[in-house]
RNA sequence: GGUCUCGUGGCCGAGUGGUUAGGCAGAGGUCUGCAAAACCUUGUACAGCGGUUCGAAUCCGCUCGAGACCUCCA
């Protein structure tokens, strides 16, 4: 198959030609979330970075198998006590199983992914659904002589392994360094070296979550699950591996050291890491406290925040910068991206309304290839967006009747912005007017017939009068070019409401 | 402390040896009974100091500042 796709790999650290191992097949391994609480600003980053990258793939025409994990297992608390599984812990804390934990907040973020218009990814394994694969995946590591067994844990015996192979070549790490930089964990003391990570944790009474395997009774390492999972439903090579920056040291790592001893190669091809979302320059995250979630950004219950803002808007926010820049929250960005996307969306509906010339003044093919160009340039959203702006700006000046355009190029526009906005960027038009609600749009029409006939009297008064009653009522009316139009005060954290309600 | 990244106009954010990023805000205008909305026009920025070069915001060095990873993390 034909691209001109280049990928920034981290494992190589540069950009490469995106060549699938078997065209037209690619296969796309994430990590998801941990699922343990809400998820926030943090996690709609990989999300909606991934998401796009499988959107863009399947326009090329490949065949894409994407798979995103749910973790419900096997991730230690690094504070305090006896390194118990977070979910474990949640559990506990509010007295439940912990699987029940784990439905909660994955019916949760699955709702969220929805609302941010997320497609389902392929295959969503969870970790616990696959402890077999992982204790044969320990079982062969074991055999391959590059782990050990001590009090019932395995670990991975990192030494060994540098020696034939570079534990650290995707993270840039060198063990010497590692040496007298890892802190004092729980465990440490049944490990050669503090540097090997368990591929399998006997459990302490206190756990609840465990599992028999020959070792012990117990759960599976903090990186086990990705590459049994990955392996499982991929195959021992695939294309792209994803997720957050933070899980490139150990995480990440660790699954190419793994992967090595246990299949004899590096599981992935290509390596793509999005990079944070900040908050006041600094990370936002569980570990810092400082996260928002995405049900208090849609409805706007927090106090770093001014007002709601709508999953497309958070959406656009983060298609505005590149994935592997950081990216700055703050209201006024939002604001700033809410705006941008009404412009953009606005225009979109106006391409219906544009009536066709006898000659055109743009040449949209021009416009396409650079759309194309800015994606094949590792997923460059911000410059395709800043390239669609410049159609916006074509549509407008057409429809204004300063420049025109012939049918073909119309319809080339169309299919252009339908390809570009929907179908890659994965934007939706939002509905403003409250969804479901016939009754107000039927009053609606009423009220605004007689508000017409009021101003076609000139009669000032009455037309105010009913403009500013409706506004009392949080429902304001804008006299358009076109005819009359009404939207909501608060209307995001309405249909939030709204959706909410209709869930329970 | 080690490894690494970044520092762009009021804000967010691309780009990168010589050509307009884009969005938001601001200013001016068009439209309009008024208001709002919408649309059009408008900005010449790249932390500081040296160096390389015909030419650097872009390459190199130093300084200052911010952040990430080294521990679960998206």
């Amino acid at each position: 198959m034909e691209n001109n796709l280049i990928i920034y790999n981290t494992l190589s650290r540069r950009k490469e030609k995106f060549e699938p191992i078997k065209a037209p097949f690619v296969g796309m391994y994430v990590c998801g979330p941990t699922v343990y609480g809400d998820a926030h600003l943090g996690h709609a980053r990989p999300a909606i970075t991934f998401d796009l990258i499988f959107r863009y793939l399947q326009h090329l025409g490949y065949k894409v198998r994407y798979v995103r994990n749910i973790t419900d297992v096997g991730h230690l608390e690094a504070d305090a006590d006896e390194g118990e599984d977070k979910i474990a812990k949640k559990a506990r804390l509010e007295q439940l199983e912990p699987m029940e934990v784990v439905q909660y907040f994955s019916d949760r973020y699955h709702a969220n992914m929805d609302q941010l218009n997320v497609k389902k990814p392929s295959i969503e394994p969870r970790a616990s659904g696959h402890i077999i694969e992982q204790i044969e995946m320990v079982k062969t590591i074991l055999e391959k002589g590059y782990a050990y067994e001590s009090n019932g844990s395995i670990y991975f015996d990192v030494e060994k392994y540098n020696k034939t192979h570079d534990y650290g070549k995707l993270s840039g790490r060198v063990l010497d360094d590692l040496i007298s930089n890892t802190r004092e964990l729980d465990g440490q003391g049944e490990k050669k070296n503090n540097y090997d990570f368990a591929l399998w944790k006997k459990a302490m009474p206190e756990h609840i979550m465990r599992w028999p395997s020959p070792w012990s009774n117990g759960f599976p390492g903090w990186h086990m699950e990705c590459s049994a999972m990955g392996c499982k439903y991929l195959g021992e090579q695939f294309d792209i591996h994803g997720g957050g920056m933070d899980l490139l040291f150990p995480h990440h790592e660790s699954e190419i050291a793994q992967s090595n001893i246990a299949n004899g190669g590096d599981p992935a091809k290509y390596w793509i890491h999005n990079n944070m979302i900040t908050i006041n320059g600094q990370k936002m995250g569980k570990s810092l406290n400082n996260f928002i979630t995405l049900n208090q950004f849609f409805n706007g219950e927090h106090e770093a925040l001014e007002r709601a803002y709508s999953p497309m808007t958070i959406r656009f926010f983060i298609l505005q910068a590149h994935y592997r820049s950081t990216l700055d929250f703050s209201n006024e960005a939002l604001v700033a991206a809410e705006k941008g996307l009404t412009k953009l969306l606005k225009a979109v509906e106006t391409i219906n309304k544009l009536k066709a010339g006898e000659t055109s003044d743009y040449n949209f093919a021009k416009l396409k290839e650079k759309a194309y160009a800015a994606l094949n340039d590792d997923f460059n959203s911000p410059i395709l967006i800043a390239h669609l702006f410049e159609g916006v700006k074509w549509i407008n000046s057409v429809n204004d009747g300063k420049a025109s355009l012939k049918q073909e190029d119309i319809d080339l526009l169309k299919q252009l912005f339908n390809d570009f906005v929907f179908e890659i960027l994965g934007l939706k038009t939002e509905k403003i007017n409250s969804a479901n609600d016939e009754l107000s749009d039927k009053l609606m029409e009423v009220l605004s017939k007689i508000r017409k006939s009021a101003k076609e009297r000139r009669d000032w008064e009455a037309a105010d009068e009913i403009r500013n009653k409706l506004a009392e009522q949080g429902i304001i009316v804008l006299d358009e070019k076109d005819g009359v139009s009404y939207k909501f005060k608060d209307m995001i954290k309405k249909i939030f409401d709204e959706a909410l309600k209709n869930k329970e």
